[in-house]
DNA sequence: TGTTCGTTTGGCAATATTGCCAAATGAGGA
DNA sequence: TCCTCATTTGGCAATATTGCCAAACGAACA
């Protein structure tokens, strides 16, 4: 209730929402969350999308995870990665106005 | 027209995405774009707010000025910076989603 | 012209991120 | 049980990011 208690809580908001961001500032994550926005995919699926070796692409996935923008689901031998909260989809259109506005 | 024109455009896509999320993708620059949501700011006042060196400041505000997410114009002795496209505010609404549907 | 003020730039050390290879894991099937 | 398949983890070198200090800059004003 204090304003230190709020500055406080504010801080730790911002580092959660950092660490959101980070997850997202990559190609290859960007793709691969482009990808997920048309449904569930195994990390098959993804490896051959982003064209990097499979141990890169699941610790991209790892990292996708532990955000929270993704999570897996293992169905027989193969792990599935679905989108979490899909508004992150809508963000990609505000994201080309900063582009295009910029160029 | 081609196919690999098409993915040739995508991949720059990707990569300019990829640019304007990473300059969001530090808790100072969060802070920096939320303030800038109240209205324009001097590089003096967004010091006070990150508490950092000025010169690091400065250095955020280059991060997100060369993505296109800011702008700034210089008056009297002093340089302001405003948000050139706010939509980026109402993205935060979804992060936080992301991050509660997450903890 | 010279000085001050607000800001940016250069340089550097500390830290974090990325991607590959090799090895480990763990569920499914022989 | 042993083997295979899909995926993850460990480790490492290459690269990128961050933040400080000192120096440079450029507009305003004496």
């Amino acid at each position: 209730m204090t304003k230190n208690t709020d500055k406080l809580v504010t801080l730790e908001r911002i580092h959660e929402r950092a660490k959101v961001m980070k997850a997202m500032a990559h190609p290859s994550r960007l793709m691969i969350i482009d990808e997920l926005g048309h449904g569930e995919r195994c990390v098959c699926d993804l490896q051959e999308l982003v064209g990097h070796d499979m141990s890169t692409v699941s610790k991209h996935l790892k990292v996708l995870k532990d955000s929270g923008i993704v999570k897996d689901e293992r169905r027989g031998k193969q792990i599935f990665y679905t989108l979490r909260v899909p508004c992150i989809l809508k963000f990609f259109h505000c994201i080309e106005s900063v582009i295009d506005a910029h160029n």
